[in-house]
DNA sequence: GCTCTTTGTTACCGGTTGGTACGAAAGAGA
DNA sequence: TCTCTTTCGTACCAACCGGTAACAAAGAGC
């Protein structure tokens, strides 16, 4: 929308940084969820009122793309790492692993994976988005595969578009585990048995 | 709560059946999601005002616990029937695969498991009640792999209740997958690859 | 007929939602 | 100081939510 970060020499000057709203808004959404925050509720714990949300983001929609794309940069840009490091599909995975079952910041869960599961209750621009990041991650997970096939590691008669498939629902499932306050061990314990399906069993991280 | 096949031989005529209201709920819940679902779209839906519905069923937290005990009793029956057949480990495994990835009746999903994910927006009883189902079904995973590991069927470090979890985990993933309209056949695969960790490869059904 | 009981519905309640009209406030430039 | 620009927040909107008070309707027993 507009840029938070300009200073217009004229006008009254900003009282608080759209950016802080920004994080106050994912950090409710992430670890609640999505459909169970109101703009009301952000709002208050902003300590902004609603008007000004609406100036800096148009609308809830707004935000919450706003959000998913402030996420996308600062969490899911790390999974993408994990997956374009080359470090070997064993330590790969088991990296997945471990970040899906015991990192910290996903506590509560991935607020993408939360946004994906009700996407039927996200604005449009937002659903578009949940779309765009869910392709690509699909496209990430194939070529992570595509590379392991390509280097001997993995000999599967399983497609790569299949394995992505499946890579990402278990992970996606060891998310929806952790939202529900699963037990941390047993998730890795289920996540890389699921995971051992592709045949190189995950090293120790 | 009242019980709805009584007749009482005073008081005016009723016109429609509990029956009926618990029939439309069920169906509006699970073909869409308890969350979504508003006791307004429902009474429009059987073409009932709401105080019946609230004289029937006392509250909104009633009626969906109606609702998922009468659920309970038509479909997770069936899993439990499955499950205590005796056919086998690979018999078993198959059938569970073929119904949670092509059973017609769970094309939407499986409505206790959408319950159970948005088991913070349910009202105490019917919270209660997933709590319930829940056991009970860790309980039905837990007895069919011991009878597997009893009869050596399963010979596996995993413990019966970790085996129990990842079972119940894997087709709740099945049907969330199922009612965001994947495909019918890729459920299938997925499925039958998590489950092939339990070293009896699934028959076809 | 009358009453009593039960079910029916209309019309409302307070509360919350996403969203906005509008005037006050606060600085910059003149 | 006065104006112009921009952001601020109060106070509102219609729509919806779960839930209910109050009354009409319809049969059974007398």
């Amino acid at each position: 929308m507009s840029d938070p970060n300009q200073k217009p020499a004229r006008g009254r000057p900003r009282k608080i940084s759209g950016q802080a709203v920004l994080d106050i808004a994912m950090t409710a959404y992430w670890q609640q969820d999505p459909a169970d925050v109101s703009i009301n509720a952000i709002c208050q714990m902003a300590g902004v009122s609603k008007p000004s949300v609406y100036r800096e983001f148009g609308s809830e929609d707004g935000l919450m793309l706003a959000v998913l794309e402030s996420y996308a940069d600062r969490v899911l840009a790390d999974v993408f790492m994990i997956l374009t490091a080359g470090r070997g599909m064993g330590a790969t995975l088991a990296s997945l692993v471990e970040f899906a079952s015991a990192d910290q910041r996903m506590e509560t869960g991935c607020l993408f994976h939360k946004m994906r599961a009700g996407k039927h209750r996200l604005g449009p621009k937002t659903r578009a988005k949940v779309d765009e990041i869910e392709a690509a991650a699909q496209q990430g997970y194939c070529n992570f595969l595509q590379a392991c096939r390509d280097s001997g590691e993995w000999n599967s008669p399983l497609s790569v578009e299949d394995g992505a498939r499946y890579l990402s629902a278990q992970l996606s499932l060891a998310f929806t585990q952790r939202s529900a306050g699963e037990d941390e061990e047993s998730i890795r314990a289920s996540l890389s048995l699921a995971l051992s399906v592709f045949g190189s069993v995950p090293d120790k991280a």
